[in-house]
DNA sequence: CCTACCGATCGGTAGG
DNA sequence: CCTACCGATCGGTAGG
């Protein structure tokens, strides 16, 4: 290396100095989520992976046993940094409104920056395990439905506190927020991506209004 | 056969009876769109449709020659099937506010109805082929536009009518609508599939009420 | 539209 | 964590 090269603390030359287990660990299911979320986690092939990490087939396998494994464990990864990188923040916030304006800010600025270099994780993966059954469909969903319930519940509880109109729904108005939020997903690989990330952050802002001042169309 | 058993008009006991290779072509493209909007354009292997057609595996390569035509072909079915399901009908509608509330009405009835086993087919395929690059995903991703661009068109119309207030951005209107009768495609695989189409049906209906009276948050 | 076949890649295993 | 290998399946071809 040239002496002008700027200061790497990347791994040296001689291919690259996996400290431990652990960390070796990490960054194969780090990879993996990166990748499921553009691709989906079917086109997490054990051979892709293990080539793009610079290891062997057998080596990256032996970590996880089955793919369906190495499936669960991406989609485990994928949770925790979108835990780090929307809940533990937002729900700092305190109960009602300001939760509510905090989950979806959090929200579209996970979608916004490349946490995932696809979005959302698990509105891109969704399509991929739709059809079949088992664990890593149910962990996908979950994670989904997790998060429509504790909008839903914020929701309510600003209802409560006469944040929000009484006529709001709290299903309805997630189902809406968690539509127009998830719609920009799409637009990462697109070349509307930053007009769709503002057509989302206007859209939470107009519904949000609404909400407070009650006034919504009557089913 | 039992002699009580009811007239069926489907195809004798020996096979299938293929008249010819047009309506041999429509079926293998029509199953194959299908299978594609519950399990994406990706898991059309030609194996399992030739098994589920009761071909050779040969036999129905040979109508494509390749795996790419083949999923075009799908993607080309799937357009007609929309274009009848929805397009047709609609845009028999008067321009303007009619015309909105039919393409609208039409999209959401094209969701709910099983026209697809999966929803809409160009919400439920785009996952699977956003990270590639070539005809197939250019196929789908260009139905999807064209759509997009119909409803900005038909708002921008509505408004020239004096039919919405004036302050209504047509893309981000044609946004929000798209989002919320998007999101319930998923939902055709759950168990949360009748409440979800309704919640579609409502989140339509506010924002097009809202975009009549003008009742707009600004950006 | 068929049988019979091809090389490549898949998930997974043996043995170290 | 590796090399070397397995049967199954993939898209595609030859020849009819």
């Amino acid at each position: 290396m040239s002496p002008s090269a700027r200061p790497s603390p990347a791994p040296s030359a001689s291919r690259r100095r996996r400290s431990d287990g652990l960390r070796t660990y990490d960054s194969i299911v780090n990879a993996a989520a990166d990748i499921a979320s553009l691709e989906g986690l079917d086109a997490l092939t054990i051979g892709t992976l293990a080539e793009r990490l610079e290891m062997s087939k057998s080596g990256l396998f032996a970590h996880f046993g089955s793919k369906e494994e190495l499936q669960l464990a991406t989609v485990e990864a994928a949770r925790k940094r979108y835990v780090a990188a929307v809940l533990d923040t937002a729900m700092k916030a305190p109960a009602g409104m300001a939760r509510i304006e905090a989950l979806c800010a959090m929200t579209l600025d996970y979608v916004a920056r490349p946490e995932f270099p696809g979005g959302c994780f698990f509105v891109a993966t969704q399509a991929g395990v739709r059809s079949r059954d088992g664990s890593v469909r149910d962990a996908v969903t979950a994670n989904k439905a997790y998060f429509r319930r504790l909008l839903r519940r914020t929701i309510q509880e600003a209802k409560t506190r006469r944040e929000l109109a009484a006529a709001i729904d709290p299903d309805q108005l997630a189902y809406e927020l968690i539509a127009v939020m998830d719609a920009a997903t799409w637009s990462t690989t697109d070349e509307r991506r930053q007009d769709d990330l503002q057509h989302a952050g206007r859209a939470v802002r107009s519904l949000l209004d609404r909400a407070r001042k009650g006034k919504r169309a009557t089913p």
